[in-house]
DNA sequence: TTGTAGGCGTTATCAT
DNA sequence: ATGATAACGCCTACAA
């Protein structure tokens, strides 16, 4: 020692750090191991050590570092998702479903947003599992081969949501975009319309907004009809996007009399726009959404949508990767329900007076 | 050497890990120190090796262990943000600015949620800073004095948002609830209302809410009026609840004639309860919001309410941190201003009838 | 410009 | 039941 007088050593400009392992271990007269033991496996230790060390572990308001423990014990029990974006309501409910089922198997969520971009949601996998997710939730299918093949080879365990593919090779758990849309679709074409328009999320990045445009077009040609007679606008998930689609659809020739909206955030502001512009919903034109958000239910008239059981999904997502890290071996995709819920938006085909 | 002809170890049964730095290290031909610095200070390599370097990175897909680097460097470049929720819009509306501003500085975001819980934001400020992170964006001032011990022992800088005190001793960026609610309520009992109810969320655990309620009764008494005669129900975000809180209402002996709302999801709620119960909106009553969230200007009538500047309040926030961060002083608390939003939910006060 | 080596806080394997 | 002690992957003086 170079200098032997003080206790401490001398005082840091800066606040003091983190209590460690080793400040609890010395105040309570033990080992570093023993202290990790009473935290870790509290029953390979004698009840009277145990208790001095936890009352000083309470008293020095000790937490164990978490990179330290990533590092050493190469499990963080912390599952990460990529999502493509927050401000959408609909993972938003998701996800909190899905972080409330992993509490309770004693795990913690780690959220990354993709902005709906394949290179960044890459990107974000990588950054993840550098922070040490155990496992990851995935929106949707579609994305680079060597995405899964690095998970595959990491034997990363994931589980695919909000989308189901019966024959898909990764373990999912959703719903069927685009039976569920032709199903709605459907009804659509049921009640006449035949002049239909599609508002959507784009396209090229996002398989499920794909799916469901895939479902208007079946039912369309379940009745004769050609796809490509269907107008289809791709704008970003806004109220005010879904407002000025509809504005440029009321300026077509024939105009249309149903307008299918890939979500329900897309059909509120078309329906604003459509009302606003002097047009009686559903007395002049049609509007559909999909997903069930709340506000489905309070614009007026209310919204005809497809109801997705999303807390359902994030419930069993949990589930899933918390068997899967149990050891479990992965099972075939769950496909859950959805439900037309047919409201007041969506009505017969107005009388002709061209 | 105990088996000495393998070059590699036994292959393990699980995929294999992240590579390391010592991997690149190897397959690049330099030491592990250089390959640090060809990540962290490229400047202080030559460009030769950098590139060569680089390529074995980008080849191999390394990306740096992120626990390691804080144990090593002490600093993680993420900041933790302990919101009260996450479905609440106007938060991820704010997160998102705040994540955007950070990104911009290079910093990673952070998120937990304390569910309104002072002891859970207790314990996730304790596990944001065993994460590493370097600093914390806090909602509202009311906590526990050992809790700002804790930030200020361990000198974690932080900033408070969603609230403004010019008396508060913390770095802060916000608005006052309490003013704000005081000017709209103003404008309420100018237009002859005096039969005022108040919706909001859960008093106890927030001091925002707190600070709305106060600034009707402030506007109560300059106008004589008790703040005792007004009905106040608290109840928790959501529309639903909403709903329910203006069906108690409407069941009292005089009615209200405006109903004020703690913010824009309760407002919706109770307006759609009113109108489906045959009553028009103003005509027969009032209702106000707060926060301007979209739906505010999506229903029918338009939500009057106070509009918040919630991204630049994040932004702001992220500026602040980001500034704390790189070693400036803490400034005084700053003030965003608010405005409100007239629109047609609120009118005069019907003619009497009784 | 590049390499060597010590240490960051935990866990886990051995001894004891 | 408890205590040493070697990893874990990275950063950073310090040396060369």
């Amino acid at each position: 020692m170079t200098e032997g007088q003080g206790q401490k050593p001398p005082a840091r400009k800066a606040g003091s750090d983190a209590p460690t392992l080793q400040d609890v271990a010395q105040a309570a007269g033990v080992s570093t191991a023993t202290v990790s033991r009473c935290l870790n496996m509290p029953e390979r230790v004698v009840k009277d050590t145990r208790e001095r060390v936890l009352a000083v572990v309470e008293k020095l308001g000790y937490a164990p570092n978490f990179g330290a423990r990533a590092l050493a014990a190469k499990r963080t029990n912390t599952i990460g998702a990529i999502i493509p974006t927050m401000e959408n309501a609909i993972f938003a409910r998701g996800l909190q479903a899905f972080q409330e089922e992993l509490a309770r198997h004693g795990l913690t969520l780690l959220v990354a947003s993709s902005s709906y971009q394949p290179e960044l949601e890459r990107e974000q996998i990588r950054t993840l599992l550098a922070r040490g997710a155990d496992a990851l939730l995935l929106i949707g299918f579609e994305r680079a081969a060597s995405v899964y093949e690095l998970l595959d080879q990491r034997s990363v365990p994931y589980v695919i949501a909000w989308a189901f593919d019966e024959t898909a090779q990764h373990p999912a758990i959703g719903f069927d975009n685009r039976e569920a849309m032709r199903a709605l679709a459907r009804q659509v074409f049921e009640l006449g319309h035949r002049d239909v328009a599609i508002i959507t999320a784009p396209l090229a990045p996002n398989d499920r907004a794909r799916d469901r445009v895939s479902g208007v077009w079946d039912a369309a040609r379940e009745v004769g009809l050609c796809p490509d007679e269907i107008t289809l606008i791709e704008t970003p998930y806004s109220i005010e996007n879904g407002a000025a689609a509809m504005e440029d659809l009321l300026g077509q020739k024939p105009r249309p009399t149903a307008v299918m909206c890939g979500n329900d955030v897309l059909a509120v502001g078309a329906m604003g726009q459509a009302q606003s512009m002097g047009l009686s919903v559903p007395g002049d034109i049609s509007i559909t959404g999909f997903d069930d958000i709340e506000i489905a239910g309070i614009v007026t008239p209310a919204l005809t949508t497809v109801h997705v059981p999303h807390r359902q999904m994030g419930k069993e997502a949990a589930q899933v990767l918390s068997d899967l890290l149990g050891g479990a071996t992965a099972g075939a995709p769950v496909r859950l329900q959805t439900e037309i819920m047919s409201r007041a938006s969506l009505g017969p085909v107005p009388r002709e007076d061209a």
